[in-house]
Parts: C-alpha cells; sequence; structure tokens
DNA sequence: GTATAGCCAATGTCCGGACGTATTTCTCGG
DNA sequence: CCGAGAAATACGTCCGGACATTGGCTATAC
C-alpha cells in the first residue's frame, strides 16, 4: 500500500494546500467535510483527519466541533520561529542592569501619551522614571519612563533594588502573569529632559524601544519606553527556519 | 467514555511528562514501547499513540521506527514564540516598497565593513546602493545598501523590477534558500552619503537594521543594511504565550 | 417577538485490526 | 569467526467502527 514516496495523507495536504493557495478554498470559508473528502478521495476518514491535521499543524485551518473546518491563511505560518529562548531573551531587555529610579509619580494619559500607553486619553497611570545602567560601567544605557496600572504602584517601592526587568517584580508582587509583550522600535533624538542623565546631547540619536505588557486580566498593565542612545544597546534577533 | 474533563490521552500526556520532569525518565533514555504503555494504562495503541504525539510535539521526545522513544528533553520548547507570520513579516521589512537602484559595484570588506557583514576582512562583495520608497509617498522610507556574494551579482539587473526583498530575487534566480536571517537594530546619525537621498539632513536621528541571510549552504550570501530616518519606519513585533 | 428544546450535521475521542518500513538481534553456512 | 539473511521488535500508515461533544437551525410555546 505505502510504496510512494510520501504517505498518502500528505499527498492529500499538498493537494488541499494547493487549492488553498490557488484560492479555490478561499480564506475564511468552509472546508468541505471530512465525509466529502473521503469520498473525493476515496479514503478513510483517519487518512483524511490526519491531512488536515498537517495544514492545522501549519496554521492553515481552524477546526471546530459541530461547525467544521474554516481556512485561515493561504500561507504556513512562522516556519521561522525565533531561536528557543526565555521572555528576557526574546524582549533583549538589556541583563543585569538595574533601573535607578529619579522619580515616581501619578499621570493622567494625554493624547500624545495615550497613543505611546496604547490606552484611552484620561486613563491613570503610575510613571516611574530613572536610568539603567550596567553594574560597573560609567554611561548609563538608557533613560526608561515605566508607566503602570495605580493597583501596582507599590513596584515603585521595589523597582532597582535587584537587577531584574519592572514586569519580573510586578509578577512576584502581585501574581500578573505576562502573557503577550507588544513591542516598538524607532529611532528618535534624546529629549532634552534627559539628555543630562544619560550623558549625551539633546538631540543625540537614540533607540526608542516600548514594550507594552498584557497579563492573563487581558489588559496592558505595564509600558516601559526605553531610550537609548546611539551606540549603547542594540536589539538583536535570530531567526531560523526549522 | 469522555466524561473527564480533559480527553484520556491528554491525561496520559500529562502523568508522562511528569515522569520525564522528575527524571524518572531521564533525557537521553528510551520510554517504554507503545505495547507497554497500552498494557499499563489499559487503553489502545491509538490513544498512546496520540499521547506520545503530544509531547513529540513539545519537543520532549523524538521517535523511531524500529528503535523507540527517546526522550529529548525535561522541557517545553519555547513559549514565547513571535507570532505567526512570514518571513516577510517577521523581518518587518517594509512592505510593497520598491528599491530604487542608485549605484552598483564590486567592494572589498575593510575592517569596519567586515564587522558589519560579519565577514572577513578582504571578501569580495557586490554592494547595490539606492532608496526604498511606498509607492504614492513623496520621501523614501530608507536608504539601503544591500551586500550580495559576487556568485550572485546578477541580482542587481534584476533589483527594483518587482516590489520585493532582494532576498527572494536570490531564491528565485539561484535557488539558495533562507534558513537564517539574523537581524540587528540600533541608533545612529544618517550619513552626509545618503542624507540628500532620504531628504533629511545629515546626522538626523535613524534607526539601523541590518539583516544577515545565511543560505542553506550555511553561510552569509546577502546582508542589508537599511537607514531609515526617524518618523519613517517603526520595527514591531509581538509576542505572546501559548 | 423571544426563549427554549430538540434534531441534525460535523468534528473529537477511542477501540480494534492489518500491513509497511526501519532497526537490531539471532541463526546458519562458509 | 565473519558475513548474509531471516526473524523479532518497534514505530508508521491506513482501514473500519462506534459513541461523545459541539454548534447551528428549526419548531414550538409563552
Amino acid at each position: 500500500m505505502t510504496q510512494r514516496s510520501q504517505p498518502l495523507y500528505q499527498e492529500i495536504a499538498d493537494e488541499l494546500l494547493d487549492e488553498i493557495r490557488s484560492g479555490k478554498l478561499p480564506v475564511g470559508t468552509m472546508m468541505p467535510t471530512e465525509m466529502e473528502l473521503c469520498e473525493r478521495f476515496g479514503v478513510s476518514r483517519h487518512t483524511i483527519r490526519e491531512a488536515i491535521r498537517q495544514l492545522g499543524e501549519l496554521g492553515l485551518l481552524t477546526r471546530q466541533a459541530g461547525l467544521g473546518t474554516i481556512v485561515k491563511a493561504t500561507e504556513a505560518r512562522g516556519t521561522y520561529p525565533q531561536s528557543n529562548e526565555s521572555l528576557d531573551a526574546l524582549l533583549r531587555y538589556p541583563p543585569e542592569t538595574a533601573l535607578e529610579v529619579r522619580s515616581s509619580e501619578p499621570v493622567t494619559a494625554t493624547l500624545e501619551l495615550a497613543k505611546t500607553l496604547g490606552s484611552k486619553v484620561g486613563t491613570e497611570w503610575i510613571k516611574i522614571s530613572g536610568v539603567r545602567s550596567v553594574q560597573g560601567q560609567d554611561k548609563p544605557i538608557c533613560w526608561t519612563d515605566v508607566y503602570v496600572i495605580p493597583e501596582y504602584a507599590r513596584v515603585a517601592e521595589e523597582i532597582g533594588k535587584e537587577p531584574v526587568p519592572v514586569y519580573r517584580v510586578v509578577e512576584s508582587l502581585f501574581g500578573e502573569q505576562v502573557t503577550e509583550v507588544k513591542l516598538d522600535l524607532f529611532a528618535d533624538g534624546v529629549p532634552e529632559s534627559m539628555a543630562e542623565a544619560v550623558q549625551v546631547a539633546a538631540g543625540t540619536p537614540a533607540l526608542v524601544v516600548v514594550r507594552r505588557y498584557t497579563g492573563h486580566k487581558k489588559r496592558v498593565f505595564e509600558v516601559s519606553v526605553s531610550v537609548h542612545p546611539q551606540d549603547r544597546f542594540t536589539y538583536s534577533a535570530e531567526l531560523r527556519r526549522d
């Protein structure tokens, strides 16, 4: 029976993939049912299920008992995963750096700040600001503004005691686990307000890294904005094909 | 039968996972055979295979016909995958942009260039330079220097004809498939040599994105260095816990 | 008009069986 | 003792069957 170079289920998966890619089975539409595919290919339900499973694992289909199988995408999902690393490493959080808190205060989100925070105008936050340094080095690697929800105001007292990221302090004090992080990197000039603290001239090119942390309560509970003057920090990533 | 909160195969997978984690089934050793597990748990081979498959998909086991099932790891791999996206999207390659080639020439890697390229001093490259623009917009979003190995010099003639990334042109002309990309992002000032082309003042803050492409021949075949003046490009990523 | 219950369709779980392919071990012959 | 072939072991593919769970639609009752 299996005298082919590929198993039957793989051949069927490939054929269905071609149909998805060609638009014959468009994104958003229902696939034929398992029974219809059994008839069409003249194979058992088991083989069809395995073929569908292959496509599902590629992220092309989603299946719902009672409803059916829906085409979700035309291309295999991230076949180029990030390397296997912890969240800290994935975020390229500067390792072994302590945040030296310079100020801590409640703020209300203006239009511009709301855009940065990804929150609504008028929302309340605790803003904790300071410089982050690598131990043993003269110049700070960045200025950081950390915004946390008022419920977690107490982290301000704990930050800086250990060289750990703020989200880990939140995690340990309040049990809020990170489920998602959104990351933005862009170029800007170092604002005058923080130039002296990081020991550069105002306007010096800087890499700005914004990290928005969402927890299991489905809300953004922390946003950090780090301003790295040029030559102090490089964000690096490695993407590998399986 | 299925009056439990979890399917049988999931319960068995969980139990086996506990044994792997506790060291009762150490990394590097053989798991019990399918038949042994059928007897032990009093279930069908199908159910055992599904349980094993779950652990296999987590990267904890590898299976070999004729040999058996080997414990490979004690922890599920990378629980913080990058979001499900194609390579283009993962690289945050500016979409629908065409590279307008301004120059193309052979270069020899100086010490500084070798550092950027991740290659040795003295190696030969073809340097293809130009601006990248979004169709319909006035200002280019970046200046790009693309370095390819001399073997792929011919891409210079093809670049810019379609709004596709250079590595895709290489792929289609020469069949070299990307297996790995290393990505660096840092801040710099726009050099005087490219300031006019991107319509900013020299020294303007810029996000510099270096992408190094390795192919299946295990060598870096392309390096691109894009200089994005401030306010023209943001690199964004989303990391989610499963 | 709305809510609820029932029915049907579609996927999910689990059983059993048979044969194919890969790997290792054992046996027999030179 | 060594090599070749056969047998045993273990996973991979594929078939068939049955029942459970999920989701949507339709009909009926209030």
